[in-house]
Order: C-alpha cells, then structure tokens, then sequence
DNA sequence: ATGTGGTGTTTGGTATACCAAGCGCTAAAG
DNA sequence: CTTTAGCGCTTGGTATACCAAACACCACAT
C-alpha cells in the first residue's frame, strides 16, 4: 500500500461550532423534546438559569433564544420572562392546511422532475409492511410514514419547499405522532400512500397532487375532530400571559 | 358635552418599541430597498460602522443582524464580517414555485370559507384598470397587481399561509416589480385575474386552484426565460464568500 | 381588617470590555 | 525580484456590568 496516498489526507475539521449554534441546538432538542401540553408543564424560562445550565453567558444564550422566537417556539416579553409557547388548535390546523398545501406541490413536481429510479425509493419504505402487520408494528410504521412524507418533499428537489415543511414539521410532530394510533388511522394511511405512490409512477401530475392534498386535509379533519385542548392555557392569547404572574405559584 | 366622558379616557400607549425591534426595522428596510443585484452594491456591513450609524451598541445591532440571518437576508462569516446575500437565480424560481403553492391553495380556502361580499373586494381591485389603461398606467397596475394576491392570501383566513407568504414577498419583490414591464405581461395578468375571480365568485375550487397555480407558474417561467443574472457573484455559492477579501478591493 | 405607599428583588434590555481567528502588509532572507 | 515569516489591525464571538421596568412583599396608616 505504498502508493496509496499521493496527497495527504486531512481531517474533514470540524471548526468547534460557535456556542451560539450549539446553544440553539440544544435548547431546540430540550424544548422540542418536551411534553409542553402536559398541563403542568413548566413553560416559563430564565434567562441566567439556564445560561448557568450551560455553562454559557447570556450572550450567546440570548441569541439562541432569538432565534427559538423567531420560529415560533417562545416568546418573550419584557421584564415578565420568556414563555414556551403552545399552540393553538386553530394555529396546529393552519399549519396541516400549509403542510398540505407544500407536499401536493413536491408531489406535482415529483411527477414531472424525478427519476424512475427515484420514484421507485418510496415504494421500498413500505416494503416490511403488510396489511396485518401495520398494528402489531405500529412504532416502525409511525416512522416509516414520516419518513414518506419528508421522502416526498426531498424528492422535490425544491429546497425552499422541503426547508419550509422541515420548519414546519417541528412543529407538528408532537401532534402527528399522537394521532397516527388513534382509530385505523395506520391502516387507511397505507392504502393512501400506496394510491399516492401509484400515480406518481405514472407520472398522473393532477392526481398525484390531488391524493397527496387529501391525504392530509384527512389529517387536518381529522385532528379538529379529536383533538382537545380545552382546559390548557393558550399561550397564544396574549390574555393568558398577561395575567400569568412572574414567578409560578408560590 | 357634559356627561360625555364617564370614564377617563386613556392613552394606548406606545411603550417605546425596544432598540432591537427598531434596528431590526430600520435595518430591513435598508436592506430590502437597496439593490442588490447591482454589479458595484455594497454587499459587506460593519457591525459597528453600523452600530454608530444607528446610534445604539453591537448588541441590539448583532439581534437584528440574526434575526436578519435567519430570514435569510444576510449571512455573517466569523472573522469575516456580515454580508447581504443574494439570490441565485434557482433560489429565485423556487421561492416562486413555493408561492404558487401557497396562493393555490388560499384560493381553494376561499371559496369555501369566504364571505361573498369579501370575494367581492378582489373585483373592485381593477375596477379603473380598463384593456387599454395598462400599459399607460403601468405603476399604478403593478400596485394593484401586488396588491390581489396579497388579498388571495389574507382572505383565506389562514394566517400562517398569508405570513409564510409575506415573508417570502420581502425576497421578491425586487424581480416582482422589474418583471411586470416586460413584453405584454400586464395585459396578460388581468386576464388571468379577472379569470380567477370568476372562478373564485363560482366558487369552483379546483378551478381557481388551477388558474392560481397557472397564473403564477407563467411568472415562474417567464423568470426562468428571461431573467439573468450572468456575472453577478451568487453570494449563496460558498467558494464566492470565501475567495471575497475582507475589504473591498483598496 | 383593609387599603396604600414604599422598597427590594427579579428580569430582560443595553452597553462595553476582552478574546482569538483571519488577513494584509511589510521587512528580511534568498 | 521573489518568497516567507511575523507583526498588527480588523472582526465577529463571548463575557460581564449596569439599567430601568415590573412585580411581590411589607410596613404603616386608617
């Protein structure tokens, strides 16, 4: 193996990304990772607290935080804190409407721009799953159906779609892993998936499109049907956060 | 006048936005009326030239400048300095693709949760805009031409539609505005426009979805054709940033 | 007991100081 | 003249200090 490297080989570096990015990327996991509907779930944050937590100034704590505000996960408010934010159902079932609106377009221009080869990589997802097995394997399947779904809006090859939805999807997933166990919710989506494969092999434009759109409008319905909120704050509504004192109950 | 007033009457108050909000304004607006696509624009800002223009410190300077990062207007290299970024012109077709989707979709929203009486609004719109009007009056027309789809997206009640939708606006209303002289295309617009409010009045949900989509995939296509940005840097392309001296050339 | 004014503490906003990474420039070596 | 090592300045990143608003709490007056 003499001759094997006539350059050197150096290491890819890894530039030990800025506190600020692994700041946002942890606050991110910790807040996303977070049950924030739980009804006593804590929602408010402290600035010094967590920049202790860290071990990092406020600095670079306070532009993570920024960020996290600017999508939507918090908000802050002047001399009262900063607050996770829930959503509103009318906010989670705008968001599906959006959702929908971004994967029929992937799956118009799937059907126009992709590769057989590349359409045929949505039919294998689904490969392990049989009719009856869908129940029994309910956890695989929750994720092979997300994996569908983002498969479709890579396939695109629209980068601002595909950003757009990732965004979204953040925001979703708590709700979209919740639901898919609900009644046959797994056994229809099959059938739905399939359907959408289908026309997007035969490069049916329209109809992809169509399927796609009502497949997650079903969600949509769906979800203002079974889904309940009540009794949990808002945090939307600037009422609620008005009223809500600095410190929790003492 | 006597009993006029049994309450005093208090003022809304305006809390003296914070620093940070108004450089994030101030900022935004200096950015998006700024030409960018000029061969000899200033791409590179000085966080604290900046700092001492606006008269506040790096800090609520430096949460404008991420916020702005975030949106995508700007990108900051460490060591390097701060850059307006422009766009490719494969960014620029798929920022269109994305709204298609979007505006489609309001239109489906509205005809089935509109209110004729607002549907009615987007007639009046062009009211004064008669076939031979156009070209005479061709700012008052793009005006207007900006201003129907805006009121696509809003009437779809759907808010997370009409925000997505604005923020991308902000990216194109450069190209938006410079198209719309070209060849006949206001001619062509209020053709399809008024063709989209008939559909719309109609209520026919998948036509006006259709005829959207169309409308701004024509827009889309005549971008691709026509549009070129030959020799301009793609300040999205890393190597460009990379190969950039730190100052402008002495 | 109740209402009221003051006071201390908490909190996000802002300003500033310091750091290390990059880059240009220059001077010395060949 | 060309090359290169080194110095110094510029720049974004980070830490820290200080401020004013907001709220809770308490003492005091009624």
């Amino acid at each position: 193996m003499g001759e094997t490297h006539l350059e050197l080989v150096v290491a890819p570096i890894d530039p030990a990304t800025s506190l600020k990015q692994r700041t946002y990327v942890a606050l991110k996991q910790a807040i996303t990772g977070f049950n924030i509907y739980h009804k006593d779930a804590q929602l408010r944050l402290d600035e010094r607290q967590l920049s202790r937590q860290f071990g990092v100034s406020r600095t670079p704590l306070r532009e993570a935080l920024n960020r996290l505000e600017f999508e939507g996960f918090v908000r802050t408010i002047p001399r009262r804190g900063v607050f996770i934010l829930r959503k509103s159902k009318r906010e989670i079932l705008e968001m599906i409407t959006l959702w929908a609106a971004l994967e029929s377009m992937a799956a118009r221009l799937i059907t126009t721009d992709a590769g057989d080869d590349e359409i045929a990589t949505l039919r294998e997802m689904f490969l392990g799953f049989e009719d009856g097995q869908i129940t029994a394997r309910l956890d695989e399947y929750s994720d092979a159906n997300i994996a569908f779904h983002q498969r479709i809006l890579q396939l695109s090859k629209c980068a601002i779609l595909d950003k757009t939805a990732s965004d979204l999807f953040m925001h979703v997933r708590a709700i979209r892993a919740r639901t898919i166990g609900e009644g046959n919710r797994a056994a229809r989506s099959i059938v739905d998936h399939i359907d959408i494969i289908e026309a997007i092999e035969r490069r049916d434009t329209d109809l992809a499109e169509r399927l796609v759109r009502e497949h997650t409008l079903k969600l949509r319905d769906h979800v203002e049907q079974h889904f309940d909120l009540t009794g949990l704050a808002e945090s939307g509504a600037e009422d609620v956060l008005a009223a809500m004192p600095r410190k929790g109950a003492a």
